[in-house]
DNA sequence: TCCATTTCTTAACTTAAGTCAATCGTTTCG
DNA sequence: CGAAACGATTGACTTAAGTTAAGAAATGGA
């Protein structure tokens, strides 16, 4: 497991031996059962995490309702806004399944002794800005339904792991309007 | 003018007398007539800008219809995504008013004589990030009519420097929708 | 396995945004 | 200055999402 986050790191950066060994010394992988809330509103991140195995959720609580805004699977990182900020979180992490993950308790340690990982957070937080960006546009360009063909076609394993309530919340909806919608969708294909 | 910049920089690092002096010698200082495109659909950024008077919009050409995604207004940095990934740009950069920029050509070299920009770097990327998740998760969370009425809140000013039709856009209704929720909200303010 | 809970779907109705078209007001520039 | 272009508003109509409520299907735990 720990090899995974070796490859995601190499990927950036070259990694000698004991860098290597550094960084699994100080790795620490943790499991969590379904359902697990990683994060609660008003707490503060301690830390950040790496999906090896699973499906973390972020959710805000509005009037008792949860709005889902993202989906982290295997090779994706969080980093809470809370971590960052060190203010209170505004919204939860919760497990959609169960998950392993990597955390990212001791960045600071790590940085110290592999200095070079500054250059990999650098590409990595313009990548996710640049992400971040794209798929706020995307969302703003189009309707629910282009929303959800596009969920299709880009993390179509989500319609499958996730509930459907989930998901319309992250696609901005009901869930009564994402099942008229599939329904929609599978009529104009029939037609065909 | 230029201290505008320094300013900016200075509230993340602090800066010494000859550093102020390489930033000033390599500051390349811009005005562009309202309407000016500064960034193309299909064209390569090669620069990152600072906006030191003015508004600058982005958008993209859907159809031949512009979908506005962004103003950024004084103080704000613009980094294009197309500078970052060196892929073409997918959409237009615009001035929507006259505007004084600061040109970001020689970011490298600056780096070079400054290394601890690359800190500052960090931090406003970071910090652009989180923005960036707040507000699309506020986007996602929200009607057309809170998204107004929050806008009225947090950026006031743009509802008198951005004709209707841009900010109906950048808020993703169309421009008679709009029209008719500034009804709605100036018929229940009379209410009241 | 079976019951309870959760999730998904359907239906009827309401509400608000999209569309199309016309009009009015305001800039702008020849 | 005045015509043309542009922007904002309004109205009539269509379409799709929200809401409420009920019931069907799937899931999970005892």
């Amino acid at each position: 497991m720990v090899d995974q986050i070796i490859a995601f790191i190499s990927a950036y950066i070259p990694l000698t031996d004991d860098e290597i060994q550094t960084i699994k010394d100080l790795n620490v992988i943790q499991s969590f059962k379904k359902n697990t809330i990683l994060l609660s509103e008003g707490e503060r991140a301690k830390e950040c995490y790496f999906v090896l195995k699973g499906c973390i959720r972020s959710y805000y609580l509005i009037d008792g309702e949860e709005r889902t805004t993202e989906f982290y699977t295997e090779q994706q990182s969080i980093t809470p806004i809370s971590y960052v900020t060190a203010n209170p979180s505004e919204y939860y992490l919760s497990c959609v399944e169960d998950c392993v993950v990597s955390l990212g308790t001791k960045n600071d340690l790590l940085i110290e002794k592999i200095p070079k990982l500054k250059t990999l957070i650098m590409q990595v937080n313009s990548e996710l800005l640049v992400q971040s960006q794209v798929s706020s546009d995307h969302f703003k360009n189009s309707s629910p339904e282009e929303r959800y063909k596009r969920l299709l076609e880009t993390r179509s394993d989500l319609i499958t792991r996730v509930p459907q309530y989930q998901l319309a919340s992250y696609l901005g909806i009901t869930p009564e309007s994402l099942s008229r919608i599939r329904k929609r969708i599978v009529a104009s294909e029939r037609k065909k």
